[in-house]
DNA sequence: TGTACATCAGTGAACGCGCGTTCACTGATGTAC
DNA sequence: TGTACATCAGTGAACGCGCGTTCACTGATGTAC
C-alpha cells in the first residue's frame, strides 16, 4: 500500500479538520479516538502513526479551529460595509447562527471551560487561540493606547465568550436570543459611547499597533 | 441497621454537597458515581435508593451550587460599605480567590459548556440558576427601566461569566489576573459613565422591581 | 527487462481500566403479639 | 416483659460497554541488483 509523499500529510489533515468540528460539537470528553478515525475513513489501529497521542490531536485540531475562528472574523469585518469593524465582529460572533453552529465556531467557547482543569497541549493551543483572537480584537477597538487596547479586548473577549456559552447553554429559545441581543447591544453601545465622548477619534477603527 | 428518620435526608444532603463541589472542580465527566459515592463515606451500591440517575444527582448539585452563589454573592454586597452593590459583585465575582475556589464558586463558569451540549434535568437546573443570578444582578444595576435592566443584567452576567472561564483557561498566571482586572474595570467603568450622564439616579443602586 | 526485497500507511484483535447501573443480600432497629 | 417478624439504608459482586493504547500483521509500491 505505498502511497504517494504527500498522501500521509492530508489523511492527517482530514483527522485533525474532521476532530477540530466534532471537538467544538461533543467536547474533549464527548470525542474518541475510533470515532474520530472512522470519521476520516480509517480504523482507529493507525492513529499512532500520526499523532503521539489523543491530547496531541486535540491540540492539533484546537490550533487548526482558531486559525478558521479568525479569518470567519476577519471575513465578517471586510463584509460589513458601513459598520464600524469592532460591531461587524461582535455581530457576526453573537449571530443565531454562530450560536447554533458551534462545530464551525469559537473553540473558546466550547472547551475552556474543559480545558482549564487540565495542564495539557490541548490547553496552550487554546491559550495560543485566545493571543490570537486578542491581538485580532485589539486591531478594532476605540482605544487609542496600547495598554487600554489590549485590556478592552480582553473584557470584549470575555463578554463575546461569555454570552455565547450561555446563550447555548440556557434550555428556552426566546431566552438564548435575548441574551445574545443584550450582549451585542452592550458591547457597540459602550464603544459608541466611548468614541461619542473622544470625537476626534471617532473614524480611526482601523488604527493598529505601531 | 435501622435509621433514626431523618438519617437518609441527611446522607443525601452528604452526597449532593459533595457532588456539587466536584462538578465545579472536575466537570459532569470528570466525576463518577462510585467516587461521589466514595466521597461521602458509602459505597456506590446504594446510590439508587437516592437517586434515579447520575443525571438527576448532578441537577440536585447543581441547584445547590445555584444557592450558595447567590448567598454568596449576597454577602460580598452586605459586606461592601460604601462601595456601589453592583461594584461588590464584580470584584467578588472576578476575584483571584473565585478563580482559584472553582470547587466553591459559580456552576455557569464551569458547567454551562458541558451542559449545552445535552437536554438534561441536570442543564434545566443550570437554567434556573442562570435565572436566579440574572434576577439578583437585575436588583443591582443602574438602569431604571425593567426591560433596559433585564438586558443590561444579561451582559454583566455573560461578561462575568466569560472572563472568569479565560481567567481558568489561560495557562499563563499574568494573563489570567489581566483578564480579570480588565473585566472588572470594563464593567463597573460602563456603569459609571452610565450614572455620570444621567445624575439624577446616581444613588438608586438598591432599587428594585415593584 | 525481470526478480527479490524494503518500505510504511493502514488493519484489526487484544490489553487493562473505569464507567453507570442492577441485584441478591445484610443486619440493627422498631413494631406486633 | 419477651419473642418473632418486617423494615430498609447500605453492601459488594457482577453486568455490558466504550475508552486510550499497543502490536503483530498486510500488501501495494518504489528501489536495488
Amino acid at each position: 500500500m505505498r502511497y504517494p509523499p504527500a498522501h500521509k500529510a492530508s489523511t492527517r489533515r482530514r483527522i485533525v479538520d474532521g476532530t477540530a468540528a466534532a471537538l467544538r460539537a461533543r467536547g474533549v470528553s464527548g470525542v474518541g479516538v475510533a470515532d474520530l478515525m472512522r470519521q476520516a475513513g480509517l480504523t482507529h489501529g493507525g492513529f499512532y502513526a500520526h499523532f503521539t497521542s489523543k491530547d496531541a490531536l486535540v491540540a492539533a485540531a484546537i490550533a487548526a479551529a482558531a486559525e478558521q475562528s479568525v479569518r470567519n472574523l476577519r471575513k465578517a469585518v471586510q463584509r460589513a460595509g458601513g459598520k464600524p469593524p469592532l460591531e461587524a465582529i461582535v455581530d457576526a460572533y453573537l449571530s443565531p447562527a454562530h450560536r447554533d453552529r458551534p462545530e464551525r465556531g469559537c473553540a473558546l467557547a466550547t472547551l475552556a471551560a474543559e480545558l482549564a482543569r487540565e495542564s495539557s497541549a490541548a490547553r496552550r493551543a487554546l491559550t495560543v487561540q485566545f493571543d490570537d483572537l486578542l491581538a485580532f480584537l485589539g486591531e478594532h477597538v476605540p482605544d487609542r493606547r496600547g495598554a487600554s487596547r489590549r485590556r478592552r479586548a480582553m473584557a470584549v473577549l470575555s463578554c463575546l465568550v461569555g454570552a455565547l456559552t450561555l446563550s447555548r447553554a440556557v434550555d428556552s429559545p426566546e431566552t438564548s436570543g435575548e441574551i445574545l441581543a443584550a450582549a451585542r447591544r452592550y458591547l457597540t453601545g459602550s464603544a459608541r459611547r466611548l468614541r461619542a465622548s473622544r470625537p476626534a477619534t471617532t473614524s480611526r477603527h482601523h488604527q493598529r499597533t505601531p
